[in-house]
DNA sequence: CCTAGTTAGTATGTCTCCATACAGTATGGC
DNA sequence: GCCATACTGTATGGAGACATACTAACTAGG
């Protein structure tokens, strides 16, 4: 892991950017693996799980809430859609909207999911209190609002 | 911004590794704009930043400092190396080699470059306290930890 | 009506990075 | 010295996401 390789001497925008997004993508690699024998991927079992919970919604409705962007989503219903995971049907009140089901197979293999999640989850919250992980948490938040504004501010300014 | 849109429903993982995803890939993004008419991104100017401090170095050394790959660290300086911003050398002890420095105009850049970098700081940093910031990146690199010796523990198994 | 503007989903090109495989070079044990 | 091993930089292919632009369809204002 590149993970602590780089903490001594980098550039202090870089250290923290990339100490995020590494942990970021380790997090992402880490369920890879775990989901790797499912045959599913973080994101697609994010999709998976969050239809099996809110039942029929459209790919916009999905997108937002799981913040990716409708490309992507579409993207990931489509290889849920080919193995039958999920299904798509038409909206009656409006015809450009896919309404995305679970499947019967769907809620089978969402299950195993759950399951790993937990097991994985009590994994990395070792050595890390319920009273560290809000105030990650609520620092992430705001950082992202601080960075909300630089972006918007830089926007106007263009 | 999808930085605070997903904040109340996604599933919980998606949700811990989208937000830090998420603030990872804005804080790219604000670098990108503010670095945007000096034609460079984050890492290029990670990459030129580095060398500006270090002097000459090797490619393999800069990648492990920033967290990259040599890959992409390669490929990053082939662009810095266009714009002769930095410079290669062959290295006198280890044919292999190329020995990374900066230029005159690289120089020049970089003093910019560290100039902006504050000024985003500081507006990052806003209304979170030098004691938050410590704890974000200690409960970052524990977090780190974790997710390594998962991700190790899960080759051992394979 | 019907036209202008908005929204849903898709297609395409780009970005940034990783993993793997490779060729050339060093190095350490024998 | 010689060979196995390890390391440097590069090339290539792929993953995962975004932004943009496009088509089809909905919606409001006149």
């Amino acid at each position: 892991m590149s993970m602590s390789s780089h903490e001594l001497d980098a550039p202090p925008w870089l250290r923290v950017e990339s100490t995020i997004m590494a942990t970021a993508r380790a997090i992402r690699q880490s369920y890879d693996q775990r989901f790797n024998d499912l045959d599913l991927n973080l994101s697609e079992a994010s999709v998976l799980a969050y239809v099996a919970e809110h039942g029929a919604l459209s790919q916009t409705q999905i997108a937002k809430s799981l913040g990716l962007g409708r490309a992507a989503t579409g993207a990931l219903i489509d290889v849920l859609e080919d193995r039958a995971l999920v299904q798509r049907q038409t909206d009656p009140d409006d015809r450009r909207v896919w309404l995305v089901e679970i499947t019967i197979a769907g809620k089978e293999l969402v299950e195993e999911v759950y399951v790993r999640d937990q097991i994985l989850r009590k994994q990395l919250r070792n050595g890390i209190t319920r009273q560290e992980r809000q105030q990650l948490a609520a620092v992430l938040v705001r950082l992202g609002n601080n960075l909300a504004s630089v972006l918007a501010e830089e926007i106007e300014t263009t």
